[in-house]
DNA sequence: TGTCGCATTTGACAAAAGTCATTCGCTATT
DNA sequence: AATAGCGAATGACTTTTGTCAAATGCGACA
């Protein structure tokens, strides 16, 4: 303590506004509350006073800089908002849909490898986003980790089919891969059946049906959507599930805006995992890209599909929208 | 420690930068470094690294809102006792001189973004302050900013000119800038009177008077005053406009106690705004450093050039003395 | 003048933050 | 496979900051 012959008249002679002063020194100069103390001739629990005084009067203002925490903020409210284990929202960015779409699944390749433990069995969906994602991943080995293949196989415009997505996922972990091999779609709801009762086949569709996580993209149910132009679903049968709610679709199910199953012509015909089984997962990481799956999105998270999310910026700001 | 059989990469909020997401934990939401290194799972030292290099990165500003400069007494008063719109007074400190213009500087800085609006056209004066408190601004953008150069240039002692003064101001605000391309003063009245009368000279030298906004210091008229010692007015001149009452230089122009021009031999002389066109702007912001400025810095205020005054607190009592 | 009430200030203590030498975990290299 | 090198993380310790009950100054009022 300093000299205290005579501290009393020393406030009222520096006068001034003694708070601002010392906000002056702690904040700007970076003294320390002692050195402030000494200075003004007082005793440093008084600075501690000045200065709860100056943050009471709004007096400080501590910003923190958007473009390092704006991502964050987004994420957090999104996780809030929709009760999810966790989002990760990546910036937009300059470019257009092809950069946001590079941005997401950078993240999502990121992301993944550190929400995997050893003992997981991750169900892998299909689709170009999934695809891209286990192309971007790192190779790093996850113990006792197993892949497995959500849904039949497919061959498709763009060069890749289902097999193809869980066997990329199951290399870069160095997993093991459970691949189902059939074609996601049949003709006939009866051959379907006969398939499901195949030996080998019904193991496999039990395999799957106990995965832990799962990581999955969504689609939308417009007319020119993955769906449609892959070949899954007919023109006619996508206006059918349409008129019965649907609002995405999720391993070649539909869902509706609440997230729950829409019925309908295909569902008989197709070979995977059903929603039914997909729901409630530990962990559900839906990788979604581009506006026009908002809805999807939102619907599949709503259903409990989905438990961490990866988007971009402008992709959250809409599904805050929907919520 | 915490159990630590796997305190790996337990990204459980996002796939984020873990420096961001501790920041945000402190910053934000106010958690303290034992409880985000808990919930992190990393000792607090690595909390206190991380809030480091969040600082480091620049991710964090705090700073001392305007209010705290321009509501206390000394500023309240001096704003009333010379009708200003407001003043913005700085602490003293114990330093001397030099920590007297760093404060009052660095006070202008953070001031004046504040100050600005989008779509003004803010003129900016000539001299060491205001080359001071440009290198101090940080980058903020203000949309549709003019800043216009409002004297000539003039290469002095200090190694900058008037055309760096309002580039850097411009710079720094990402505005668009108008510089005045030709020198300060000119050896005579008719060299002034051809180059203003060219064209692009008569269109940057019209621009200027109109704007809304203008930055300034004050000179004094001591013989050891800037204007003498950069070589603007001999010794003999300086003399000349002091007997003629001149206390004070702004722009390079002279003024009497009440703010009026003195005239001189160097008026003709001179290339920039004259004091008619710089009074009674929107908003005159003047930066006053010095007691041996303060008689000029009233006479500015007096003449309706000043509608905002940075000064220190020993200066304000010195202005305030003088009222 | 005495003394009561109120607000500010203070010192002692508790909590939080910062520092630093050491350890840990990973990679690159032999 | 062994290990050297290196950056990040850690835990023990120091410094700084925050808290709070008690003390102090000061004006109002009897």
């Amino acid at each position: 303590m300093p000299q205290n012959s005579t501290r009393r008249s020393t406030k009222q002679i520096s006068g001034e506004d003694i708070v601002v002063e010392t906000a002056w020194l702690y904040y700007h100069d970076g003294l320390n509350q002692s050195e402030i103390a000494n200075r003004l001739l007082v005793s440093r629990a008084t600075v501690v006073n000045y200065l709860q005084e100056a943050r009471e009067r709004g007096y400080i203002h501590t910003k923190l800089s958007p473009e390092a925490f704006n991502t964050h903020r987004a994420a957090l409210e999104l996780r809030d908002r929709f009760g999810l284990k966790a989002a990760y929202i990546l910036p937009d960015g300059t470019g257009g849909a092809d950069d946001h779409a590079s941005r997401i699944i950078r993240g999502a390749a990121d992301w993944l490898p550190s929400l995997l433990e050893p003992g997981d069995r991750l169900g892998v969906a299909w689709g170009k986003t999934i695809y891209d994602v286990a192309e971007r991943l790192e190779q790093t080995t996850i113990a006792d980790l197993t892949v497995l293949q959500l849904v039949g196989s497919m061959a498709t415009p763009y060069g890749f089919s289902a097999d193809v997505c869980s066997s990329n996922v199951a290399r870069k972990f160095s997993a093991k891969c459970i691949n189902l091999h059939v074609p996601a779609i049949l003709s006939t709801a009866e051959i379907a059946a006969t398939l499901r009762a195949e030996s080998l086949i019904a193991k496999q569709l039990d395999a799957i049906s106990d995965c832990n996580k799962t990581l999955f993209a969504v689609g939308s149910c417009k007319p020119d959507s993955h769906v449609a132009s892959s070949g899954v679903a007919t023109q006619k049968e996508l206006e059918d599930y349409i008129a019965n709610g649907a609002v995405g679709v999720l391993c070649g199910r539909f869902i509706d805006a609440k997230g729950d199953p829409v019925s309908g012509p295909l569902d008989d015909r197709m070979m995977g995992i059903e929603l039914e089984e997909l729901r409630h997962r530990d962990m559900g990481i839906l990788v979604s890209v581009g506006e026009e799956r908002v809805p999807a999105a939102v619907a599949a998270i709503r259903g409990g599909y989905a438990t961490h999310v990866v988007t971009n910026q402008s992709c959250a700001a809409a599904m805050m929208e929907l919520a």
